[in-house]
Parts: C-alpha cells; structure tokens; sequence
DNA sequence: TAGATTGTTAATCGATTAACAATC
DNA sequence: TAGATTGTTAATCGATTAACAATC
C-alpha cells in the first residue's frame, strides 16, 4: 500500500486541479462523519451519492494521491479518513496568528473546532488601543506595531487577516515581512503578495451576493412556468 | 440597449454556469472600487487584468446577461455596475433572519455591509436562555421556538444559520416551514431541504483546510526543486 | 476616417463521466 | 469461485481562450 507522498513520481509536480482540491475538505469532512458513527468500509458510489457526484470522479480525485482502496472490497474509512489527513496537513500543529479582533476576529479566536484539528492560533493582534491588552480564550491582544517583530521571534505559518479592507494590504505585507507562509483573508480586498505566498479568501459578501443571485434565478424559473 | 433581464429570450431558461455565478460578486466589488474612484470607463481587458483572467472571459460572462459595452470604448462604470446589481439582487431590500446568536452569529448581525447593499437581518433568534432577550445591534434576540411562527408573521427571504452543526437541521426545517427561500449556512453540515430552497454554504473549517494543503503543496515543490 | 474594443462564433483545453480489465 | 469494486484509460462534456466581423 502506497502513501500519500511521491512513490516514485506518482504525485506530478504541481498539478492537483484547484477542483479536486476544493473537494479534499468535503472528503475529510464525510470520512469524519462514518469514522464518529464507526463504519468500517465505504465505497466509491456510497461516497459519491453523499456529495451529489460520480463515483468515478471519487476514484479519479483519490487516484492523484495513491491507492488507497482494494478492489471488491472499497475503501477502509478510518485508513482513508488518515491518508487524507496526512494529504491536508491535519493534525500536524500549524501555527497561526490573527490579526483584527474585532467581533469577526474574536469569533474566530474562540472557534475551537480548529484547535481540534491542529490549527493553533498563537497570537492576536490589532490597532485599536482600547482593545490592545484584552484577553481573549487566553490570549492578550498584542499592538500590531509589533507583528513583524513578533512574528521573527515567534515564527508562524499562518496569518488571518479580520481587519476592516482598507487595512488589510498593511497588515498583509507585514505579516509577509515576519515570514508567513499562508494568508487566511477574510477582508475585501484583493491582496498583492510575492508568490511563495499562499493566499485564501473567505468572502462573506461574494457568498451572499451568489445566494442573493440564486433566488432571484430561482424567482425568474418559477415565473417563466406560468407563462 | 438592453436591460439584464429576458431581451426575448437571451436569457437561457435556466443556465448560468455557476462558474461564471461566482464571477459575479467579483465583478460588482470591482466596479464598486472603480466606481469610488470615479473612473469613468472600463474595457474588458482592465477588468480581466485585475482579476487575472482573460478578456474574452469577461466578455463572455457579461454577454450571458446583454450586451453593456461599446465597441472602441469599452464599459462604462456607472452602467455596468447598476447592470451588475440588477443581476445579483443588490440594493432591493432583501429580509433576512439569523439563528444562532453566539459568537459567530454577532459578528455577522453587526457586519453593516450587507445591511449597506440591502440585505437587513430583521430578526435573531437563540435557544440559550442566558442569550434571549438580549440586544445585539439594536435587535432583541428571541427564542428560537417561535421562529416558524415569526416568519409567517413576518415573512423573510433568507434565513441565516450560525448555530452548531448539531441544531442546523432542525433550524434549517423551521426557516424552511416558515417559508424561507435561501439559507446562508455557516455550520459544517449538508443540509437537506427541498428543491426549492436555495443554500449557499460558508464552510470556515473547509477554506482553512484548502489553505493548509496549498501550503503543503508550496513547500513540497520547494523540496522538489532543491533535488 | 482610423483605432479601439465589443459581442459572438469557432477552437482549444481541462474536467467529468463511462467503460472495463485487474483483482480482492 | 462468483460478485463486487477498484484504478485507469478512453469518451464526453463543458468551460476557457482565440479570432474576427461589426461598429462606436
């Protein structure tokens, strides 16, 4: 049995299809849910019919990073649920740092469901001196004129950035000058980083603009039924 | 010219392609900036550069909906961003309820932008004791358990759902018996409703996974390079 | 008018689905 | 063994890109 990582050039270089990435968490997520409920095995269709698509493309997704099923038999769930893990970087402390603890900031903060998985916030951050010096799930709020400094002392991979827009480029390029590997953004803006610099955006607005999109399409269907 | 709406039959029945739905929001936010700049004109290639695709991506997505340019000229700002909105639903009041009045919840009730762009949360909702009766941002939370009655009092289009994983269904059946049409999804489950309720998910823990497998994947190149 | 840029049709590229030999 | 289901190759489908006539 094959592991995630290159046996013997399996993995191409680069190529996983940001689409089959998308589709990781959703896996990691199902697998999850079966391991709770003790499921030994789960086939390809089974899987599949759970996240509305083909079984085959459950094959082709898994196929990029290994073997990791057996034919006539389907696919072991705690084994699968533990390659996937390994293939996302779960469960391997990764360290983070947050800045912006306003309301969105600070729910994140206190969102344990990502400690669980080895995402640990390490620090907070923000401008506003009224909130510099508060504790938060444990953690002082630090003045972010000392990010960059902080963060040569205290490496971290991760950055979130939960400040309002017109901040968030400042406080992405000082997160990049202490050495962050990955930006977490939940701020409007298009952010222009070098590109050893990973960047994922949550997008709260363009989210409830596609709901927003969505019911009136769904509108405009159930009037053209009429007609 | 022509409006954004059925030009005798331009609009396919049914088909946007929700890869050019989610497009969308993007080119609305990019308007609005230029727009805030009063920029006056915009042709397919600015608005590709800045979102790094191509331009005839541009002009095909627009073109599903009508034709908004000029040739020789290009767009004009003001136009193709009331066009824009027109589409996703911006700016027509939109009523919306939220449930689950926590952390995340409050964040999310006291976010004025979309409050800016039409979308009103008019009610919360909890089922915490210590919660209810409380006021966040001017509104009273109330107690979950008349949720279904206050929607066919006040009827709302989109109900917001902030709560554990555990409660989402439930509250996502109670918005669906009070007859909500779209249901913002913040809780880690798929949620099962009928076909004609929309739901758009805002899954944190899977963005954070993405995120932690792309910078899996950046370090292991950097590996490969090396060799 | 000449230059620029649209809207649209055709070509290319990539992702999804089908099919099936391999084999547990 | 017979039945089931994988991993993979080939076929299909859909989305992106290129090209260009129309025209501001």
């Amino acid at each position: 049995m094959s592991t995630a990582n290159n046996k013997g050039g399996k993995d191409k270089d680069k190529g996983i299809p940001l689409t089959v990435v998308k589709r990781l968490p959703v896996y990691q997520r199902l697998l999850s849910e079966l391991a709770a409920k003790e499921v030994e095995r789960v086939s390809s269709r089974e899987l599949a019919a759970r996240m509305k698509i083909n079984p085959s493309q459950v094959r082709q997704d898994l196929s990029l990073f290994g073997s990791f099923g057996q034919q006539g038999y389907g696919y072991r769930v705690n084994y699968l649920l533990g390659e996937i893990n390994k293939i996302l970087g779960i469960n391997v402390e990764t360290k983070m740092v947050l800045v912006g603890s306003g309301q969105l900031g600070r729910a994140i903060a206190n969102y344990n469901n990502f400690a669980k998985r080895g995402f640990i916030i390490e620090a907070l951050f923000d401008c506003d001196p009224r909130v510099i010096g508060r504790t938060i799930n444990n953690r002082i709020v630090r003045d972010v004129q000392g990010l960059t400094a902080y963060l040569q002392a205290e490496p971290a991979e991760i950055g979130i950035i939960c400040t309002p827009a017109a901040a968030a480029q400042e406080v992405a390029d000082q997160l990049v000058a202490g050495g962050i590997k990955g930006i977490w953004n939940f701020a409007p803006v298009a952010l222009k980083v070098p590109e050893t610099v990973c960047v994922e955006h949550v997008h709260l607005g363009e989210s409830l603009m596609i709901l927003s999109f969505k019911l009136k399409q769904m509108n405009a269907e159930r009037i053209n039924q009429k007609k």
